[in-house]
RNA sequence: GGUCGAAUGGUGGAAUGGUAGACACGAAGGACUUAAAAUCCUUUGGCCGUUGAGGCUGUGUGGGUUCGAGUCCCACUUCGACUACCA
């Protein structure tokens, strides 16, 4: 019997399905492990070789965990909303749920192929009504609760309601878009408009008025995270600031615990780290300038309370709202036109002119400190949205305050000793303060960090201002003007908005004839007809964005049949959450946030049990294209090869990577893969034409696509699996460079042929020798070893490390074998299914067998090599049986014939003796 | 600008502070073959040397800790990822 890759992989992944070898039940008799990958978009193009990276080394750790006994959920789908289906749909008018299904239908092909051991049972999609139902769901939950800052919680905004009726606002701890006061009777005295435009102002799910980024070129706003450089990720469009009425979620309620959860988790320290930025957790304090000669107060935020002495002017962003406060009359034309002119600039105009820009509103402000008038500007470097939207300016420490500063000619005070600020600012928080004088409060000679925390004293006892915690993260923006995306689960009565009753959800995504928006401007939703209650209120026409439906998928697969719950309590007590999760870090600071804070707001309600979805988090690397080059020269159509092309003037050209192989070019294919070079003639070096490369994205426009279909049909899933490990460590980008596949197809093979040699089966009942024990439970270990820490490339390495020391001790000893199969099953699970039954002779699949303990009594060696050495340089090598004690080595390294021309003369000061592999002679 | 990470042969990459370069690719030579493919064997960091000896050098650069450093510490250089007017 041969290897023949296609016919054994196809018949197993046959069996597999019919048999639902992979189905996953809750077995409160084994422990659960739950394997997660962040599902895949179907995009129009298929999967290439860098998406499987991450599923084969989940899968591997999935079958691992199985052989182990644990009761494993590795399940599979498709986060299905998305912009690319609707442009796609826009174009042609072809219907993004036909588009979405039929890419499903390809990935679900391409995905089979590789063998993975999914529940697809367990399946879901996010544009499906019986999953979106639960979105829905959340965000009615979501709006009817709002975050109790006292106990840390969400809570029912009916307790709030029942407050405010006795009470107002006094005692109430919520987090909040501005800070409210009114009493019981006010509260009481309001008609149901103000009353709802109230509680908006604490709900979790809320419809505010926020600057939001918007894209006009898509016809909708971003979050944050969609947004990058001030141009949409997806599309890279122009984006700019616009204020909107738009369904928020009150995110930055939860950046406290979603800073100091992530403790918890057993993530990389890069990616935690990230997220910490992204959170942007700034301990400050914020103070009140009073406006001369006016009873306007200011309140800033600044995170060096100590440089208040060198405060010369303030700043607000041309959106505050003390703007209008403050300006003079005889400067409000100035500041209008101002504003104008920054109104009209994107938010990418605004980053690429660094030009300094602003406008004096006229007005003087008092620093509270030291009594001086300072001016007040306005300018667009200091932002709306951060803080209060007001600095104090202190250009000797702030790189940008000095700019500012130099632009208008404002004086600047610098207050650390030593400090030159004739050419910049000196920004570091170190050094000794100086003219920081005022009444009551002297600085002078402390270290800044002194300086902070007593400044902070100070201020909250003369009740200047307050020591706060500030954070940059920000209210996720909620509403898409979109048509491919969940519906809001929402309509207007008498303009007030109002949530369906849960028993209406899932509230369908309606048909509409053009996927664009109306004539007048209305979202693509305002198409639909009837768009109505029954009742005849009109219903939202905004949809949710793309991470409404991956924020909670993974309780989903718990039980995705539930129609009465998310998920049931049962299902979440045991499957509890994500024991590993693997994907990319491009969702460091969205999915993963959204994720965490969905958790969070469930967790709260008592609908999941753990407060932290994804416990492990292992990023795989990014796979790059590796490109090839030929090189034509100028005006001809003769290609010379890369050796020779510094000869000639010469154009390089992308070449398609798979009419090239190992860097040489297939001439005919090249003359046969496109029409103009039918007839190209070549200069060769050494009868070849060798190929240049470089590393680059891997995009069809640079011909470096490698479709996993077609490394499956040539060397099988099995090799294309090994390679993928073998290529380097998970976590790590990489290019893609098929060279070294022959390599990893060349083991399989060589493994095959320890069971078979054409159609004589090999396998035997002889005892194994003691060195045939030692390589296989020196794989054991080692492979054992490497799964729990993710170094499948080492793990690859070490079966052709066996494979090879097995066939040169010619073993075919059945006991070594099984071994040996079950150790290779997570990762080439076909042929190891395939070995087990036919060679092994074993009834039961693969993944039923008994993950395989080393014995450390065959491990141990007979004698072992010592690397004598002097003074730590290494000098001869000894070899000494393996038991002998610590004297007797050291004995026997000072009696070698090579020792005495070392130690002529010479003082032994010490010996070390190294377990295992070294004796170390100080001498003098 | 900030944060994090990386730097080892022609290439991908191995090395709990203990004989650097495992394993694989590529390359060179050889066996089998009419030939090719496939397979197998040998060599393969660099330099010097050679009878099959042996020696020197070597992990981006410069210091340090240590009996001993690719590994730990400090500074620098280069590259990558993420983020960015966040006061």
């Amino acid at each position: 019997m041969e290897y023949n890759h296609r016919e054994i992989e196809q018949r197993w992944q046959q069996h597999w399905k019919e048999n639902k070898t992979y189905k996953t039940e809750i077995d409160g008799s084994k422990p659960k492990y739950y394997v997660l990958d962040m599902f895949p978009y179907p995009s129009g193009a298929g999967l290439h070789v860098g998406h499987p990276l991450g599923y084969i080394a989940s899968d591997i750790f999935s079958r691992y965990k199985r052989l182990r006994g644990f009761n494993v959920l590795h399940p599979m789908g498709y986060d299905a909303y998305g912009l690319p289906a609707e442009q796609y749909a826009i174009q042609t008018g072809q219907h993004p749920e036909v588009t979405t299904r039929e890419n499903i239908a390809r990935y679900r092909q391409q995905l089979d192929r590789i063998g993975f051991c999914y529940d697809w049972d367990r399946e879901i999609r996010t544009c499906s009504p019986d999953y979106y139902k639960w979105t829905q769901w959340a965000f009615i939950e979501m709006f009817n609760h709002y975050y109790d800052t006292g106990c840390g919680k969400a809570m029912p905004v009916a307790n709030l309601v029942k407050h405010f009726e006795e009470n107002g606002t006094e005692g109430i701890h919520a987090a909040c878009t501005k800070v409210l006061h009114f009493t019981a009777t006010e509260w009481n005295a309001m008609d149901a408009r103000q009353k709802s435009d109230t509680l908006m102002n604490y709900r979790i799910a809320y419809l505010g008025n926020t600057m939001v980024n918007w894209c006009p070129k898509l016809g909708t706003v971003l979050a944050n995270d969609e947004v990058s450089e001030g141009v949409s990720i997806r599309g890279g469009y122009p984006v700019e600031q616009k204020l909107m009425y738009q369904w928020c979620l009150r995110v930055s309620a939860y950046a406290p615990r979603l800073i100091d959860d992530l403790n918890e988790v057993a993530w990389s320290d890069s990616i935690k780290e990230t997220q910490r930025n992204w959170i942007g957790r700034s301990e400050g304090a914020e103070m009140q300038f009073r406006i001369k000669d006016s009873d306007v107060e200011m309140t800033i935020f600044t995170t060096r309370a100590d440089t208040v002495f060198g405060v010369t002017f303030m700043v607000l962003a041309p959106e505050s709202k003390y703007v209008d406060m403050v300006t003079i009359p005889e400067q409000v034309d100035a500041v209008k036109a101002y504003r104008d002119e920054i109104k009209h600039k994107t938010e990418r105009e605004r980053l690429i002119d660094k030009k300094v820009s602003g406008v004096f509103t006229g007005a003087y402000a008092i620093n509270p400190l030291s009594g001086k008038e300072i001016p007040v500007y306005v300018s667009d470097y200091v932002l709306a949205g951060y803080g209060t939207g007001a600095i104090m300016a202190v250009p000797a420490h702030d790189s940008r305050d000095y700019a500012f500063a130099r632009h208008f000619n404002l004086p600047v005070i610098p207050l650390i000793e030593g400090a030159d600020v004739s050419e910049g600012s000196f920004d570091a928080k170190e050094g000794k303060m100086i003219n920081s004088k005022g009444p009551g409060l002297d600085l002078d000679g402390m270290e800044v960090k002194e300086a902070i925390a007593a400044t902070k004293r100070f201020i909250e006892e003369k009740g200047i201002g307050k020591v706060k915690v500030n954070y940059r993260l920000r209210d996720a923006i909620f509403s898409r003007q979109r048509y491919w995306g969940e519906p809001f689960p929402v309509y207007y009565k008498d303009g007030i908005p109002c949530m369906l009753p849960i028993s209406e959800l899932p509230l369908q995504l309606p048909e509409i004839d053009k996927y664009l928006p109306t004539e007048t401007g209305e979202p693509p939703l305002g198409r639909a007809i009837n768009w109505q209650t029954p009742e005849g209120y009109p219903l939202e026409l905004n949809t949710m964005p793309g991470f409404a439906g991956s924020s909670a998928y993974y309780l989903r697969y718990m039980d995705p049949g539930n129609s009465e719950e998310l998920v049931s309590k049962e299902a979440n007590n045991y499957w509890r959450n994500v024991d590993l999760y693997v994907g990319g870090t491009e969702h460091a600071t969205g999915h993963l946030i959204y994720s965490r804070f969905w958790n969070k707001f469930l967790f709260d309600l008592g609908k999941v049990c753990e407060k932290e979805p994804f416990a492990k988090l292992i990023n795989q690397g990014m796979i790059q294209g590796r490109s090839n080059f030929v090189y034509r020269i100028k005006d001809t159509n003769t290609f010379v090869s890369h050796g020779l092309k510094k000869d000639y003037d010469v154009t390089p050209i992308h070449v398609d990577v798979n009419i090239v192989s190992n860097d040489i070019l297939d001439l005919d294919a090249f003359r046969a893969w496109r029409p103009e070079y039918a007839d190209a003639e070549f200069v060769l070096e050494d009868g070849k034409y060798v190929c240049g490369h470089a590393v680059e994205k891997m995009s069809k426009s640079m011909f470096n696509v490698v479709n996993p279909d077609d490394i499956v049909e040539r060397y099988g899933a099995d090799t294309l699996r090994l390679y993928e490990m073998f290529l380097g460590p998970v976590e790590q980008s990489k290019p893609w460079d098929t060279n070294g596949i022959d390599g990893v197809n060349r083991f399989i093979k060589k493994l095959w042929n320890l069971f078979y040699k054409g159609d004589t089966l090999l396998v035997n009942d002889d005892k194994p020798s003691a060195e045939a024990l030692k390589s296989i439970h020196k794989l054991i270990k080692k492979v054992t070893g490497d799964i729990e820490n993710f170094s499948y490339n080492t793990s690859v390495s070490a079966f052709m490390i066996c494979v090879n020391e097995l066939t040169a001790l010619k073993c075919h000893s059945r006991e070594v074998l099984a071994d040996l199969i079950v150790l290779l099953a997570p990762f080439a699970p076909h042929v190891s299914e395939e070995l087990w039954h036919s060679a092994l002779g074993q009834n039961t699949t693969v993944c039923d067998a008994r993950w395989p303990e080393w014995n450390e009594q065959y491990l141990k060696e007979s004698s072992v090599n010592y690397a004598v050495s002097f003074n730590g340089k290494a000098r001869f090598n000894i070899s000494v049986p393996a038991d002998m004690p610590k004297e007797e080595v050291e004995k026997t390294a000072l009696s070698d014939e090579a020792a005495s021309k070392w130690l002529d003369g010479k003082t032994i000061v010490k010996i070390i003796v190294v377990p295992g592999k070294i004796v170390n002679i100080v001498i003098k």
